[in-house]
RNA sequence: GCGGGUGUGGCGAAAUUGGUAGACGUACCAGACUUAGGAUCUGGCGCCGCGAGGCAUGGGGGUUCGAGUCCCUCCACCCGCACCA
C-alpha cells in the first residue's frame, strides 16, 4: 500500500531495534491484576494479552522415511560406441534422526489420541526430516507459504499442509505418527510444533478431514465424528495406562511419567512478546548507549543526562534510521568512555611449563555484563548432543574442570576449560551452511587469538559415538599438558571512535512513570524521593480509555515493578483504581452516488441502484435530511453538478455510529460549542450524557437543557433585567441573608446527600440531574437565601467551576451586597465542603404505595411511626382496597416500613 | 471461535439492598406573556382504551406476597483477542 498523507509506497525493512523485556514480568503482571480495582474487561484484556498457558514440552524420536540414500556403482563398462555406462544401485534405508521433535501441548492427557504431528513451515527440522520422495512437495509448499502475506493467511483460513515423509514415535507405545508441515502452526509460539489430536481439537480435526488422516477416538461417546470435542471431563479410552481416567486427572499422570522418563518437562508459555522500545524519530529520549565494534556500551552515570542535539532538519536518516543518524557531530564520538569490564582471573594451571606465580595474571574480557545473563538463559536450554557432551566433561571427569555456556570475549562458548585454554563446541545441522561456516571460522580465529584452542564436533558425532569424542578430548588435554601454553594477551577493547545510538525511546518510556514525578516535581537529584512516593503512594484513581489496555497500562505496571524491585518505590502496582471512560463517538452520515454518474439517491431508494457510499459532512445534514444546496457547495464545489433522486421531496442520508474522525466528516468541534454555550455547559453536558464508562455518539441536541439549567441557576442569584448588567451588582442581585425555611433546608440537604454519594461513585449524570432538581425546587420556593445558595455553589464547583467561582466571589466580595465580611477574594475551591445533616430531611409520614396481589391500586399517606396493626386497619379500611377485596378477607398483609404495603387475597 | 459488556418511552437515560418502572433532560403537543421568539413560564406526554381498566423493561420459562433487578434458556447488538496447540 501507500502512506495516507503523502501516497508514498510502503516497504518492509529489517531494522535493529531495542526491546523492553516485559516477558520477564509476565507472571507478576498477571498476578498483580488480583490486587487492583480494574474492570473485568480490562483485566481480561491484559490477561489474554499475556496469554499464559501451562503445559508441557515433550520430545519425540523421529524416524526419517527413506531419507538416506547411498549410491553404489555395481557395473562400470563401455558400450559398443565407446560410451561409458555406469549402473548404480541406490539403496534407501529408514534411519532415526539425530534430532528429536519437541512439541508443546497443554493436553498431555491426549497423547494416545495423537494421529499426526504438525510443524511450522519455518521449523528448523524441516530440511532434516523431509524424505526424498516428499522433497519436491515440501519445497513447493514452503514456497507457497512464503508467497502469502500475513493478511492473506489470516483472511483466507484455508487448510493447507504437506507431509514430510517422516514419522514421530509415540514414546509409550511406539506408534508411528506422520509429521506434517502446515502454516496453522506458528513458529513463534511454543516450540513451533504440535501433537495433533483431531478428536479433541477442532483445527486438528479439520486438518485430518482435509488430508484423510484416520482419527483415533479416545473419548468414546463424547466424540461424535462431526466435530472435535475439547472436553477435559471425559473418561479416556484407547489410551493404554490412562484408560478409564478422567482427562483432567490424567494430565499429571502423564506428566509425571514423561518427566521420569526424561523425555519432556512441564512448561509454561506466554503469548506476550517483548515490547519494541526504539523509534526512528527525533522526539523521544535519546538512548544512552555508544556503539563500538557492534557492541553496545551504556554511558557512565556521570555522562548523563544525554540530551537531544539541536537539529535543523527532522528528515529521516539513511536506511530507515532516525533523524539523529544525520547529525554526525553528535553521533560520532572520538573517545567513548571505557566499557564496563567484568572479567575473571585466569589462574595459570598446573601445566608443568608454567611456573606458579611466575606469569602475570591475565584477564579475559567480557564485552558486557549482559552476556552473563544470556549465558545463564542458555544453560537452561540445551540440545541432546550438548547434554551428552556435558555428561562426559562435567565434574572434572577428564581430570580438568570444564564450564558450560560460558561467556568469553564477545562469544558464549559451549564448553570451556580455562585451565588448559580449551574450548569444545557442539555444532547442529545448521552449521553446514556457507554463511555459518564463515562465522564459525571468524569465531575460532578470535578465540585462537586470545589463546584458546577450539575443537568442534557435530551433534551427530557426539550422539552416535560419544566414546570416540571423549577419547579425542582426553588425548588433546594430555597433549596440552605437556606443551607450554603461552599466555598471549587477551583481546582487549581499545578506546577509540564510537557511535551513539541514534534511535530514540518511544512515548511510553515517559508515560510509564510520569505520575511519580508529580509527587516530587522540584527534585533535581532523582526522579522522586522515596519519602515522597511513600507518602503519596499509588495513584488512587486513574481515568483512561480501554485503548491503553495492552500498551501504556501494561508498560507502566511493569515499569513500577522494576522500580519496586530496585527499591526505588514502595509499591509494585501504579494504579489502585482504574475507571475506563467511554469514548464519544461520531454519528456519520452517508450519501449514495449512483455508480459512475453524478446522481445521488436517497437512502430509502438506494437498493434499486448500484451505488458508492460517500461520507458527508454532518454539519450540512439536519438529522438525516441533507441540505442539498450546501452539499453542492461542499468541498469547494466538488459536487456542484450533483443531481438528486429524492424520496417524498427529501434527500435522506444513511447513518452509522463510528469513531470520530476528520476523514469521516463526523467531527464536532468542542471549541464551537464552548464559544456558544461556555465551558461549564459543555463540561456538564458531557457528564450528563450517561454513565462515564459508556461510549455513545455525540448528539448536540440535548446541550440546550444543561444550558437552560445553568441560566436558571443564575436566576437564583440575579433578577433578569432588560438592560445588560453594569458595574457592580445593583438591584439585580437578589440574594438575601434571611434564615432558610424547613422546606428550603430539605431541598439543600437532599441535594448534598445525593450529589456527594453520586460523585463518589462516579455517577456524574445523576448528580447533574440532582442539581437540576434542587434548582427547580428552589425556583418554585422563590428561594434566594445565601445560607442555601452558598453550600450549593460549593457542590457545583467541580461540575461548573467557572460559574461557581464567579457567583461565590460575588457572594463574598460585593460591596452592593454586604452579606459577608472578610472573605473578599476567597476561592470556592478552598471552601469547606457542606455536610449533610439528616435532621433536615427526616419525614414524619410517607405516601405509601398500596398493592393488592402485587398490583399497585392506590397510595395512602401513613405516619412512619404507625405500627403494623395500625397500618393493617388503615389499609383494609381504604375504599379502593375494599373494592379489590370484593368482600373477602385478606390472607396476608405485607408491610415494609418506609417502602410499601401489599394486600394478598 | 474465545472472552468481556449492553438490551428500559421518539431520543440520552434513572431506578444504589427484590418493594410506586420511566427521575432528570431532550424532542413533541397545547397554552400564557409578546411586535417577534431560537427568551421565559404553565400544562400534557410509555402503549391500547371514552372510561373502568388492561398491557409494558430484547423473547420464552421459573423462584417470590412482589422481579428491570435473582435463576434457567434463547435472541440481537457493541467492544476486545483471534490459527496461541
Amino acid at each position: 500500500g501507500v502512506s495516507e498523507r503523502g501516497g508514498h509506497p510502503v516497504v518492509k525493512k529489517t531494522l535493529r531495534q531495542w526491546y523492553l523485556r516485559i516477558t520477564a514480568y509476565a507472571d507478576r503482571l498477571l498476578e498483580g491484576l488480583n490486587t487492583v480495582d480494574f474492570s473485568e474487561a480490562m483485566k481480561e484484556m491484559q490477561s489474554n494479552w499475556i496469554g499464559k498457558s501451562s503445559g508441557a514440552e515433550i520430545d519425540f524420536r523421529i524416524k526419517i522415511g527413506q531419507a538416506k540414500e547411498t549410491r553404489k556403482s555395481i557395473k562400470n563398462e563401455t558400450n559398443e560406441k565407446g560410451q561409458q555406462i555406469v549402473v548404480e544401485q541406490i539403496s534407501i534405508t529408514e534411519t532415526e534422526a539425530d534430532s528429536l521433535l519437541r512439541v508443546y501441548t497443554t493436553r498431555p492427557d491426549t497423547i494416545f489420541g495423537v494421529d499426526f504431528m504438525v510443524i511450522a513451515p519455518e521449523h528448523q527440522l524441516v530440511e532434516e526430516i523431509t524424505s526424498i520422495q516428499q522433497k519436491q512437495a515440501v519445497e513447493e509448499y514452503i514456497a507457497y507459504v512464503k508467497s502469502r502475506s500475513e493478511r492473506e493467511r489470516m483472511a483466507e483460513k484455508k487448510i493447507t499442509g504437506v507431509f514430510t515423509g517422516s514419522h514421530a514415535l509415540n514414546p509409550f507405545n511406539g506408534r508411528e505418527i506422520p509429521i506434517w508441515i502446515s502454516e496453522y502452526v506458528l513458529a513463534g509460539y511454543g516450540t513451533g510444533a504440535i501433537m495433533a489430536v483431531p478428536c479433541g481439537d477442532q483445527r486438528d480435526f479439520l486438518f485430518a478431514k482435509q488430508f484423510n488422516i484416520p482419527i483415533t477416538n479416545i473419548i468414546g461417546v463424547h466424540f461424535n465424528g462431526e466435530e472435535a470435542n475439547p472436553t477435559k471431563d471425559a473418561a479416556l479410552e484407547n489410551s493404554d495406562f490412562l484408560n478409564d481416567l478422567v482427562m483432567i486427572n490424567a494430565i499429571d499422570v502423564v506428566l509425571d511419567k514423561v518427566e521420569a522418563m526424561g523425555i519432556g518437562k512441564r512448561k509454561v508459555n506466554y503469548k506476550m512478546r517483548d515490547a519494541a522500545f526504539s523509534r526512528q524519530r527525533y522526539w523521544g529520549e535519546p538512548i544512552p548507549v555508544v556503539w563500538k565494534d557492534g557492541i553496545a556500551y551504556p554511558l557512565d552515570e556521570n555522562e548523563l543526562p544525554l540530551e537531544l542535539p539541536h537539529v535543523d532538519s527532522y528528515k529521516p536518516g539513511p536506511d530507515g534510521e532516525g533523524p539523529l543518524a544525520n547529525i554526525k557531530d553528535w553521533a560520532l564520538i572520538p573517545n567513548p568512555s571505557p566499557q564496563v569490564e567484568k572479567g575473571e582471573i585466569l589462574i595459570p594451571g598446573p601445566s608443568p611449563q608454567v611456573e606458579k606465580g611466575a606469569a602475570k595474571v591475565p584477564k579475559y574480557s567480557v564485552y558486557t555484563p549482559l552476556q552473563y545473563e544470556l549465558a545463564k538463559e542458555m544453560r537452561k536450554d540445551h540440545t541432546k548432543a550438548e547434554a551428552v557432551l556435558w555428561d562426559i566433561l562435567r565434574d572434572s571427569k577428564l581430570g580438568v574442570k570444564f564450564r558450560r555456556q560460558h561467556p568469553i570475549d564477545k562469544y558464549i562458548v559451549d564448553f570451556i576449560c580455562l585451565q588448559e585454554r580449551l574450548i569444545i563446541e557442539a555444532d547442529g545441522g545448521y552449521h553446514s551452511t556457507e554463511e555459518q561456516k564463515f562465522y564459525d571460522g571468524e569465531r575460532t580465529r578470535v578465540l585462537n587469538d586470545i589463546g584458546f584452542e577450539v575443537i568442534r564436533f557435530t551433534n551427530e558425532e557426539i550422539i552416535k559415538n560419544p566414546y570416540n569424542v571423549k577419547d579425542r578430548i582426553k588425548a588433546r588435554i594430555e597433549e596440552k599438558k605437556t606443551v607450554s601454553s603461552p599466555l598471549t594477551p587477551l583481546h582487549v577493547v581499545e578506546k577509540g571512535p564510537g557511535m551513539r545510538e541514534t534511535n530514540t525511546m518511544p512515548g511510553y518510556a515517559g508515560s510509564s512513570w510520569y505520575f511519580l514525578r508529580y509527587m516530587d516535581p522540584h527534585n533535581d537529584k532523582e526522579f522522586c524521593n522515596r519519602k515522597a512516593s511513600d507518602y503519596w503512594n499509588q495513584v488512587d484513581l486513574y481515568i483512561g480509555g480501554t485503548e491503553h489496555a495492552v500498551g501504556h497500562l501494561l508498560y507502566s505496571r511493569m515499569w513500577t515493578k522494576v522500580l519496586y524491585d530496585l527499591g526505588l518505590v514502595g509499591f509494585d502496582e501504579p494504579y489502585k483504581k482504574l475507571v475506563n471512560q467511554g469514548m464519544i463517538q461520531g454519528s456519520s452520515r452517508f450519501v449514495y452516488r449512483v455508480h459512475g454518474s453524478r446522481k445521488f439517491v436517497s437512502a430509502g431508494l438506494k437498493d434499486e441502484y448500484a451505488t458508492d457510499t460517500i461520507h458527508v459532512d454532518v454539519n450540512i445534514v439536519d438529522g438525516v435530511e441533507l441540505d442539498t444546496d450546501a452539499f453542492k457547495k461542499w468541498k469547494n464545489n466538488e459536487f456542484a453538478d450533483a443531481e438528486f433522486i429524492l424520496e417524498q421531496g427529501k434527500y435522506i442520508c444513511g447513518s452509522e455510529v463510528e469513531k470520530m474522525s476528520k476523514s469521516k466528516f463526523n467531527t464536532v468541534n468542542p471549541d464551537d460549542l464552548v464559544a456558544k454555550y461556555g465551558a461549564d455547559t459543555f463540561r456538564m453536558y458531557e457528564m450528563f450524557l450517561g454513565p462515564v464508562e459508556m461510549s455513545k455518539p455525540w448528539d448536540t441536541k440535548g446541550i440546550e437543557g444543561v444550558h437552560r439549567f445553568l441560566k436558571k441557576f443564575w436566576r437564583l442569584f440575579f433578577k433578569e433585567t432588560k438592560t445588560p448588567p453594569v458595574e457592580g451588582l445593583g438591584e439585580a442581585f437578589i440574594v438575601t441573608d434571611e434564615e432558610p425555611t424547613a422546606a428550603e433546608l430539605k431541598v439543600l440537604h437532599n441535594a448534598i446527600k445525593k450529589i456527594e454519594s453520586d460523585t463518589e461513585r462516579f455517577s456524574f449524570n445523576t448528580a447533574v440531574s440532582a442539581f437540576m432538581i434542587a434548582t427547580n425546587d428552589l425556583t418554585d420556593l422563590k428561594s434566594h437565601k445565601r445560607k442555601i445558595l452558598e453550600p450549593l455553589l460549593i457542590l457545583l464547583a467541580p461540575y461548573a467551576p467557572h460559574i461557581a467561582e464567579e457567583l461565590y466571589s460575588l457572594l463574598g466580595s460585593s460591596a452592593a451586597s454586604p452579606l459577608r465580611g472578610g472573605l473578599e477574594g476567597a476561592s470556592v475551591l478552598n471552601a469547606t465542603y457542606p455536610r449533610f445533616e439528616e435532621k433536615y430531611v427526616t419525614e414524619t409520614s410517607k405516601e405509601y404505595p398500596v398493592s393488592v396481589n402485587g398490583k399497585l391500586r392506590t397510595t395512602m399517606n401513613i405516619s412512619l411511626d404507625a405500627d403494623p396493626s395500625e397500618v393493617e386497619r388503615l389499609v383494609t379500611g381504604n375504599p379502593v382496597v375494599q373494592k379489590w377485596l370484593e368482600g373477602k378477607a385478606p390472607k396476608k398483609i405485607i408491610y415494609v416500613k418506609g417502602k410499601m404495603v401489599n394486600v394478598v387475597v
